[in-house]
RNA sequence: CGCGGGAUGGAGCAGUUCGGUAGCUCGUCGGGCUCAUAACCCGAAGGUCGGAGGUUCAAAUCCUCCUCCCGCAA
């Protein structure tokens, strides 16, 4: 079967790398264009354009989806399937109609909860137990199409959004492998969604990454990882940004803000407490927190971004 | 050439302004104390101060270039 694959960040690598090893034709790749990123602002290739090119099938970098020329583009690869797996942008119905066998989505949650751009962090900054990868046909609106296959897989109470990004992404390449076997069986049962328990998982913002630490501990250890990776939470310290990668709750009470532990970066909040494991000070490396605690020379008493 | 911070024993940092014996909090190792301990006490090992040049009687410190790391921004 001749695919065609729309996917850009590194969560579809596995995706395209499961299809390639398991002997489907990928005749193309389409990911976003190159962007200005990191120091410098160099152009950076997206994950899947680097994994295409690897393995010399042609890439495809469009503006938009939505021109004659790209959909001629297109068409003259003859798909008959499109997989998309966090590719970023809408199909339009012209393209979502062109293959025979439709475009088939990989989504990192278990719909139709969390649809839209970050369901896996989403699903972490809520605190859910569980989460897991949901394929589907793809249809007009986002990720509305109709379920075909899901796989749960349960969330750590300590699991940062990056670690379940990485887990999923490969829960979703072997579930595209599933789904594709059964589409070629005929043993699909496509079902729609209950459209009353959809929710919606927007895209993150830096300001949401803002320690609060009049907040319970749980809110906080909630935020801490389901933005971990990026944006990152964050909290202040002598004017500068200490970004918070992992945490842990805690038994101890303090104070919200005071340092109660010497030894360990232990936080009070609103209620209960939080011992922040990694911690990364703005222009420093990212490092445990006892480490930052001993370098910086905080004890015990201290405050982390005192309150006007 | 977008803005900025940084590189000092195994970890995190101070010392650089005003050149002059390499320091702190930990870790490691050895010993002591203790019923016992990640606790406490004593002691030890461990560093060509990111690299290359230059200035100087003398450079972690001043000058030039280079490499690498990171925050903002995307």
């Amino acid at each position: 079967m001749k695919i065609v694959f729309m996917g850009t960040p590194d969560f579809a690598v596995p995706s395209l790398k499961a299809l390639l090893d398991s002997g489907e034709t990928v005749t193309a790749v389409f990911t976003q264009p190159d962007k200005p990123k990191g120091r410098g602002h160099r152009l950076q290739p997206p994950p899947v354009k680097m994994a295409a090119e690897e393995s010399g099938i042609p890439v495809f970098q469009p503006l938009s989806l939505r021109t004659d020329e790209v959909f001629e583009t297109l068409k003259a690869l003859e798909p008959e399937l499109i997989v998309v797996v966090a590719y970023g942008k809408i199909l339009p119905r012209a393209v979502l109609e062109l293959p025979r066998f439709g475009c088939i989505n990989v989504h990192g949650s278990l719909l139709p909860k969390y649809r839209g751009a970050a369901p896996i962090q989403w699903t972490v900054l809520n605190g859910d137990p569980v989460s897991g990868v949901t394929t589907m046909f793809m249809a007009d609106g986002i990720d509305t199409g109709d379920m075909l296959l899901k796989d749960e897989t349960p969330v750590g109470e300590n699991e940062t959004a990056s670690e379940l990004y990485e887990r999923l992404s490969h829960i979703g390449a072997e579930l595209l492998i599933k789904t594709l076997s059964a589409l070629k069986d005929g043993t699909l049962h496509p079902e729609p969604q209950n459209e009353a328990a959809a929710t919606h998982a927007p895209m993150l913002t830096k300001e949401m990454g803002r320690l609060d630490f009049t907040k319970p501990s749980e809110e906080l250890h909630h935020l801490i990882c389901g933005l971990s990776g990026w944006p990152c939470a964050y909290t202040e310290l002598d004017g500068k940004r200490l970004k918070v990668y992992r945490s842990r709750l805690c038994e101890a009470a303090g104070k919200p803000g005071e340092i109660l532990d010497s030894k360990r970066f232990v936080v009070g909040c609103g209620s209960g407490a939080l011992e922040l494991l990694e911690v990364q000070y703005e222009g420093s490396k990212r490092m445990p927190g006892d480490a930052f605690l001993r370098g910086r020379r905080l004890a015990a008493g201290d405050f982390i971004e005192r309150e006007g």
